[in-house]
DNA sequence: ACTTACGGTAAGCCATGAGTTACATAGATA
DNA sequence: TATCTATGTAACTCATGGCTTACCGTAAGT
């Protein structure tokens, strides 16, 4: 499984959407995270782990406590995925637009 | 259901990120997206239900075919979504790497 | 009109995953 | 040491989703 797999398997889920989103306001210990969240505590736990293992969080202990980041490396590929397309669509979009053309592509 | 909810749902599956990759070299007929994948024509074309309704592939009808093509519009969200933190986890990042410049010892 | 090509839909099977509670472990504190 | 706090893990349940086969509708060709 790649990372793109991972990152956006990790991302599928909205509960693991919204903790990426209350990281980004900076870092945070896991009962910080999980509070004002409607699922247990253990379930964020799990959440983490995913969003850890896809690369897209980093976690240092501090004390008896474990705080979470976001980690910009793992943000990367998904981004660059996104690129390829953006580029192809847009041209694609454009030719449809300016007219249907001969596809005089070799 | 969101529209962040449903693009990234549907980009989680690894065959639709391919049928995705293979509407990039531009607009296919369902029988030609099936063409090549290890799954059956049905099965694409409930991949492709699912990217048309995330608004990531739009659809027209050509004879009996069915043409489908990237809608680049259902892109942008996703690009939104994932800039929103880059700023924040590059800034996240800085922050880190000038804070534990002075106990970090390689 | 009959037939063929193309593709969407229904029903069922099975694997995966998100959630829960209960328990285990490590550091701080009295 | 005893214990409290903070978090990870195990075991289980239940819903969701991806795949298959079978079938149906529609447009084109003969």
């Amino acid at each position: 499984m790649s990372y793109i797999d991972k990152a956006f398997a990790a991302l599928a889920d909205p509960t693991r959407r919204r903790v990426m989103e209350r990281l980004a306001s900076g870092p945070k210990a896991v009962g910080e995270i999980a509070a004002g969240f409607p699922v247990s505590r253990p379930a964020i736990s799990q959440h983490l782990k995913v969003l850890r293992e896809a690369g897209l969080v980093a976690d240092r202990a501090e004390g008896t406590r474990r705080v979470y980041s976001i980690d910009p490396e793992g943000l990367g590929p998904l981004r660059a995925w996104l690129d390829r397309f953006w580029g192809v669509a847009l041209d694609a979009f454009q030719a449809e637009v300016e007219g249907d053309r001969e596809e005089d592509e070799p």
